[in-house]
Parts: C-alpha cells; structure tokens; sequence
DNA sequence: CCCTGCCGTTCCGGAGAACGGAACAGCGCT
DNA sequence: AGCGCTGTTCCGTTCTCCGGAACGGCAGGG
C-alpha cells in the first residue's frame, strides 16, 4: 500500500479559475469552489463567482450542492463555510494511512526525550502536511493551522522527502523556490547540493529557511517498495534554533534518526 | 454565528442511491461516491458503481475527477482512497469554529481534574460528532475513528444537544431509538422523560447505553443567541460506569457542568 | 501456452442537465 | 423612499454528462 501521495493538481493557492482539462466539468468546479474556501472563512455566492469566473447562478447552485451535501454548511443568511462533514473525512484518511497510529508512540517519546515539538509530515503535492504533531510543553498555543503546511523546499521534513524522488524534485524546481525568510535557499544548484548531503547523512535541517528564529530536524521514515527502502514521511523536531541546531544538536539528530527507523521498522511489520 | 448544524441530509449509513432531488446532479452523485469511502477504505470503480445504482463509466470518471480534485487518491490500479486535502479541509473547518481553541484549556483542565477522558461534541444530523477529546491517561489505544460519531440519542451529549431543540428532538424519534445494549432507552416517551429531566438539571448522563460497561456525563455549551442561551456543543466525560456514574458521580458533574460553563463564557466573550 | 473471467478505462451518440443572463426578493444604508 | 448590494429563481439554449458497449491489462486456471 503506497502512502505517498503524488497527484498532479496545481497547488496554486491563489484560486484560478475552474480547471477546465478534466472530464465533469461541474465536479471540477465543484472543488474549486472548496478551494476558495481555504483562504477565506465565510464566503457568498457573489464572491465565489467572481473569484472562479462563472455565473452568480451557477455559484449559487453549487454552493447549495454542496451544502445538501454537508461539505459545506449555511451560516445564516447565504454566506457558506466549510462543514463538519470533511473534518469526518479529514479523519477518516488519516486513520487509514496506519503510518500515524504506527508513529504516536515514537513521537510521544521522542517529545519527553528532547522536551521539543514533534511532527509527522507526508508530502502533498510540493508541500509537507503535516498530519500529527507532538507540542512541547508551554507550546500550546503556538502551531495553528496556518503551520499545518509547508512549501517543501524550505523544510526540512520536505527535504528528506525530496532528497530520494527525483519527480518531487524537478516539481519544486519547477514551482520556484520562494524566499521566506534571509536564510531560504533559493539558488537550484545549492538546493541541488543540500539535497545530496541530505542523501549521504540520512537527515536534513532548516535554518531559520521559513520563519525567522525556527529551524528544525528530520529523518525519512522509509517503506520497502520494489526491493529498496522508499521514504513515505518524515519525522521532525522543529524548535528554536539554539535549542536543536545549537550544542544539542547531535543528540536531536541522533534522537530523530532513532525515531524514524523505529516507526519504519514498526511500519514494515505492519504493512498490509 | 451560529455553530450548531443541521443539514437536512440522510445520514443512512447503507450508502443509498444518489440523491436526487437538488439541483447538480453529478455535484450530488460526488457526494455520494465520497460517502461510499465511509465505509471501505478502498474502493474501485465497479463496486462504487454498483453501491450507487450508476453505470461503471460513470463512476470511474466520478473517481477520476475527485482523484484530481485532490478530494481522493489513487492507490496503485484503479483503486482510490480518500485523499489527504480532505484532511486539511477537515482541518480548517473545525479551526474556525473556534469552539475548539477556547474548549482546549478546560478540557485539560477537567481531564486533570477528573482523570478521565473528556470530549468536546457537536451535532451533525441527528449524531453527535466528538472534534476534540482530551484522553485519560492510560486511554491511548481506546477510541478510534469508530468512535467519533455517536447517534445523539444514546449519549449523554446527544441529550443536552436535544434537550433545548424540539427540531431536533423530533429527527430523532422519525430516525428511531435503535437498541446498542440492553440498557438503551429505545421507548420515545421515555425518552422525553429523560429529556425533560435533562432540561431541568442541566446536565445529562448515559448509563452503559452505547457501548457495554461505559457511561458518560455531559453539560451544555451555551452561546447566547436572540436572548436566551443555546446549546451549540457537550463537553462530556465518558468512562467506566463504576468510575463516573458511582460514588464520584457528584464530582464529575460538578465538574463538567463548571468546565462547561467556562468555556460558554469564554466562547462569549471571545465570540465574533 | 492460451483462454477466460474480471477489472478499470475509453469511445460514442443522444438526452437531459447545467450554464449564463435577467428578473425577483430581501436587506442595510444614505 | 430610493438605491445599491446581496442571494435566489426562472428560462431557453447549448454543451456536458450518462449509459452501453468495446478495448486493454491482469491473474488464474485449464
């Protein structure tokens, strides 16, 4: 059972107009109307028209498609916003990917262990989502959702995810790597370069590459395919950089390797 | 905002014939195909086709187009799942209830407290859906995704949801009190008594009525809304009978009911 | 080895549905 | 009251989507 997820959608966050190469047109249109309602909360039918270029009346019919639907709730008097539904689903195609029920036990002590967050990413298009995290004491309010994903040139959870798929690769390439922050490394060849230091040592770090004072860790947590091991997710300490690019850092690299092949042990004697 | 739901839609979980009577059929009939993947994890085209009464072709563009929606995923031959941007969606929809974020803290709290497992649940329908549970120590392996979703008239948060909505009272007598243990209330005027009783003290309790050896204690979360408060989401304390409906019965639904009203006035005073 | 089920996918024509535009209705504001 | 803004409904035309059948792979068994 594959875990890796790679489908050809265009991760354009800002919402374009319904694809159009695809059979069903109005299912098509259908989830780009989902789309927009990632950037914003609460939207009507005259907004969701606008941004995707179709009829007021065509909105208006699929928003309450949707909403017959429950992927969609009413709020009031027509404005819409995400239902409850999809967390059901969200939850549903987490649980089935037994990589995350496989990993709480390790992430839980690797927390205790280093007392700093703990991740589990798996890559969505060219970005990491992260499906669970292990907060570190006194965190609880930091991560919101806005951290559930990241562009994967600047992490290093999406480093060791990259560093072994060469397809991944050329995709980031592709999509350009934007800067965040003084520290993104946005030149190909030195991301070229990074990602086969990646392959020699096994783990990869950021430095302060997408939020200024954060770095973080990873290790690939790999599935035999075809003989060899293949990464299917990673595991990552993020913290300030002090904490786990600092003295501390050849235990965090030790501990997150550690924890990686635990989980891709146990996944392995998992596996259906 | 209002934040209880009540979508008119037929939670019949033996996955029926897409529905027909709104508008985009082929929007509707995608709903349908997603809702197929509630039970199976994986599905393929012919057996989707012959769940939903739809000819083969039919349902394998449907999968085709939610696949590249992102809403589900290919598993290798023809074989799909649903797809991780479910889960980001899912994700997103629970954020911005904000409920959650302001429940968190006297969640834990009571947890502490009462050293049993404390859910935060919403209504979907005539069910009651759990969008955060804070789990006894020791808990970790209990409760998984099956037990996400509880119809509401079994479970003590079901009851203090209904107890202030004779709509939703009603849906759930036409849906029928289905038996899950002996001790289930399957009689309506019974389960009105108990209602009524609900609505005078304030809180609700289930006694082994879902799951054998199991019971729970729920308060409402209030929200004040044309006056008079109304419920829009239980906290509940579930855990062996012995354990919070015994000698300690007291305390636990002084302290459901003090947490409960915590954090109606903290949705309050933080509402928008 | 070839054949035969089975599955997913593609092709095609007709029928029906969805689209867009315009008109209607409710609401807040000036 | 008038106006501008919403969301919703109606209608005719067009184009998309549906179902059936044919195609291509794959596996198992004769």
């Amino acid at each position: 059972m594959t875990v890796l997820s790679l489908p050809p959608l265009d991760l354009d966050n800002a919402v374009g107009p319904p694809e159009d190469d695809s059979p069903l047109r109005s299912v098509s249109t259908a989830v780009s109307v989902l789309d927009c309602f990632a950037d914003e909360a609460e939207l009507g039918a005259t907004r969701v028209a606008a941004r995707l270029g179709i009829a007021k009346s065509t909105a208006c019919r699929m928003l309450a498609a949707l909403a017959t639907g429950g992927l969609l709730e009413r709020t009031g008097a027509g404005r819409y916003r995400l239902g409850l539904r999809l967390f059901e689903y969200g939850q549903l195609a987490v649980d089935r990917l037994m990589l995350r029920d496989v990993a709480l036990p390790a992430m839980g002590e690797l927390r205790e262990l280093l007392r700093e967050t703990v991740q589990l990413g798996v890559g969505v298009g060219t970005d990491v989502l992260y499906v669970e995290r292990a907060e570190a004491a006194g965190m609880n309010v930091r991560f919101r959702s806005e951290h559930r994903r990241n562009p994967a040139h600047s992490s290093s959870a999406g480093r060791v995810l990259a560093a072994a798929d060469p397809a991944l690769i050329t995709a980031i390439l592709e999509r350009g790597l934007q800067r965040y922050t003084p520290f993104t490394v946005v030149d190909p060849l030195r991301y070229r370069q990074i990602l086969a230091i990646t392959r020699e040592q096994g783990y990869a770090t950021s430095r302060e590459e997408f939020e200024p004072g954060w770095s973080s860790v990873a290790a690939p947590i790999t599935l035999r395919r075809g003989g060899r091991p293949h990464p299917v997710a990673a595991l990552s300490v993020v913290g300030p950089t002090s904490r786990v690019l600092g003295p501390r850092k050849p235990a965090v690299v030790q501990g997150v390797r550690r924890a990686a092949a635990r989980v891709s042990a146990d996944l392995e004697r998992a596996r259906g």
